[in-house]
DNA sequence: CATGCTTTCATGTGATCACAAAGCCCGCCG
DNA sequence: CGGCGGGCTTTGTGATCACATGAAAGCATG
């Protein structure tokens, strides 16, 4: 008898897979810093595994541009230059925008009422100033809505690029000071129920490309 | 006194990475065909190295796209739905009228030079009906473009979907019949050469978009 | 001849080990 | 006091092995 079958991916999945989605979480919301080095046998030892699961998924992070490999194989998370920055926030704009149109005439109200929900929740991570907690559900709100857009890859390739900013996002809104609402979501919200889909472009690229100007100079 | 060092990245590199470039170019280039199974006994005994190495090149392939692993954990190249490849298409379209555009300002004539040379090239592969010669000069004639346009994440992610693309496309140019050269290039050629950005882009996502439509039906 | 089961084999997973090289730290010498 | 060298430690790499699982082949049965 098999006594695997757990609630959803959490346990039974290999260990490598398990190691891979609790790094790539950590990334993505920006729980770690550029530049912090990882060690195959340090990330054995957190998650109880031997090296070879761990470089299991380092090997995938890495392949993701989640992690930094130098010359002779250490890893670290990656301190990403002022242009790289702005070419990953280019590519936000690229394919976010053509989602977010692609979602647009699928958007029904059970899903902009949804919106609004995380959308608070967004806003309470503000005003608390948790930086963690604003990536990971900012990140929630976009998923959410570019999930009805139906195209798998592309929404594999914006995670993609979510996950190379993760650490540098964080210490971009860490020692960015503000406590305004995001404005850009009501924005896509409102162009969400007017069905206007010009608006919806520019709120998204407009969201998506704030922030990341405030680093040149 | 170390051996290493040799031309450029053939030997001396770590047995994975080696392992890893080789199987890359070889989906890239359409040399397997879709759903073609893949062992790491296999992998291990052909390019004369153990499990480890193949293991990870396959993983790192996996996260990519380019390979798709079971429940199992077995091993092949994706057989892609036509919605994924419309999907694929509609990125190719994305990333590389991006690329493109952002290559222009920057094309010299030698650059069109290299690419008018390119050209000949694949259109010699078309007229002998060299399938994989045809993908891989077409392949190189757009990275040569997209080179200058600066942006090496960008291409990254458009090199990750032609991987992605590689073995479907091998299967849809092996049954087409055509013998026509590549007219695409030439607007391509043609805009950068008179500057015109907007034709430009229309090329390219003809140039892109074209043969990916005469599977549906 | 088809179908179901059982046995067998091939395959992925993960642990452990030996090895080489890259860091790192401490002490020595200028 | 600062730069430098040598030994120690940490780290990644790759090989090998035991194990569990899933597929495939063979066999018997209807």
């Amino acid at each position: 008898m098999n006594l695997t079958a757990r609630s959803s991916q959490d346990a039974a999945a290999p260990a490598h897979d398990r190691v891979y989605r609790a790094l790539r979480t950590r990334i993505m919301h920006g729980e770690v810093t550029p530049g912090a080095a990882l060690t195959l046998r340090g990330i054995g030892r957190e998650f109880e595994v031997s090296m070879t699961p761990a470089r299991e998924a380092v090997r995938r992070l890495a392949a993701e541009g989640a992690l930094f490999l130098s010359s002779s194989g250490r890893v670290s998370t990656p301190e990403l230059t002022n242009e790289r920055i702005e070419e990953l926030a280019a590519l936000r704009a690229l394919l976010e925008v053509e989602l977010a149109s692609r979602a647009l005439p699928r958007a029904h109200m059970a899903l902009i009422d949804r919106l609004q929900m995380i959308n608070a929740t967004v806003a309470e991570m503000v005003s608390k100033r948790d930086a963690v907690g604003y990536i990971r559900t900012n990140l929630e709100f976009h998923r959410t809505l570019y999930l009805r857009a139906q195209a798998p890859a592309m929404l594999a390739m914006a995670e993609t690029v979510w996950l190379q900013l993760g650490p540098t996002m964080r210490a971009l809104y860490g020692r960015l000071r503000r406590t305004d609402p995001p404005q850009n979501h009501r924005l896509i919200i409102a162009a969400l129920k007017a069905g206007d889909e010009p608006g919806l472009r520019l709120a998204v690229r407009s969201d998506v490309t704030q922030g990341l100007r405030l680093l040149a100079g």
